[in-house]
DNA sequence: ATATGTATTGACAAATATTGTCAATATAGT
DNA sequence: ACTATATTGACAATATTTGTCAATACATAT
């Protein structure tokens, strides 16, 4: 799950996957920035790259390493999906709600012993949690 | 803040807003399913009260409770809007990932205080945050 | 280096949630 | 009941995401 370029397309390639153009600067993408990406930026970005993608296939591909357990979703207050690089120590955001910008906060208080101690007081089974604070940032306090 | 809803349309009525039908069921609705509830499981509600009513009308009428304080809004990973009645005590939810079913946690280790803790490290000022548990319910698991 | 099976992609349409506009209607105070 | 205006409905438009199917490109074998 901790994941460096190299180690992803190693992954990728060893379960008889293709290592496309657009998949490899995916994975490139998204450890370059570790910060959470919608659909549409990814897009972007790819054009950057000089590299022009379908929309279909960038949700496709996605899909396609979330279900590889390489990236996860997260879901602020808009209605947009974002995604990330699945990271061995799970963080939280901080998500400006003036502008937008978003950082990452190791906020470490073992929420993972909490969701364990309410699994098992309340007979629900806790696989995942998200954690977001919303406020200013520096810039637009 | 607290919400019954005797206070809630005092306090509307107070402020000069209208008291439709469709804003008192609302209240009503809301006072009584204290779980968060999408656009459109809120307008099928309305509808078993014999109240028809239109989407952009309901979406108005959120809008205008969010902004009376009266609602709240939370954002599961699905990329629907739901809202709830505003509440004192902070909780959070646990979701079934399979059923979708909610229910509310009185989690209660002071993310408040770890919030400010952060606010204060980072010179980020956080005003909100949201903490949902996905998982199974009992039925599911 | 070339050919081939198939995973991946693109083009386009469609589904879903949400927002904008403007005329019609209903509410609360007179 | 009358009136000013807050609220509503009808409808179109936007935005994000998903589905389909033919075209293309990747990886392997030749």
């Amino acid at each position: 799950m901790t994941s460096s370029r190299g180690s992803v397309t190693h992954q990728l390639r060893k379960e008889g996957h293709r290592l496309t153009k657009i998949r490899q600067a995916l994975v490139d993408i998204f450890t370059a920035h570790h910060l959470p990406l919608t659909a549409y930026e990814i897009q972007g970005l790819l054009l950057e790259q000089g590299l022009s993608s379908n929309k279909t296939t960038i949700y496709r591909e996605l899909e396609f390493l979330l279900g590889k357990d390489v990236i996860s979703q997260v879901q602020f207050q808009d209605r947009v999906a974002r995604y990330e690089l699945k990271t061995d120590h799970h963080h939280h955001h901080l998500i400006c709600t003036s502008c937008s910008v978003v950082q990452d906060v190791a906020f470490d208080d073992n929420l993972e012993k909490h969701a364990a101690l309410i699994s098992a007081a309340t007979d629900f089974t806790i696989t995942s949690h998200s954690l977001e604070f919303y406020g200013h940032c520096a810039r637009c306090k």
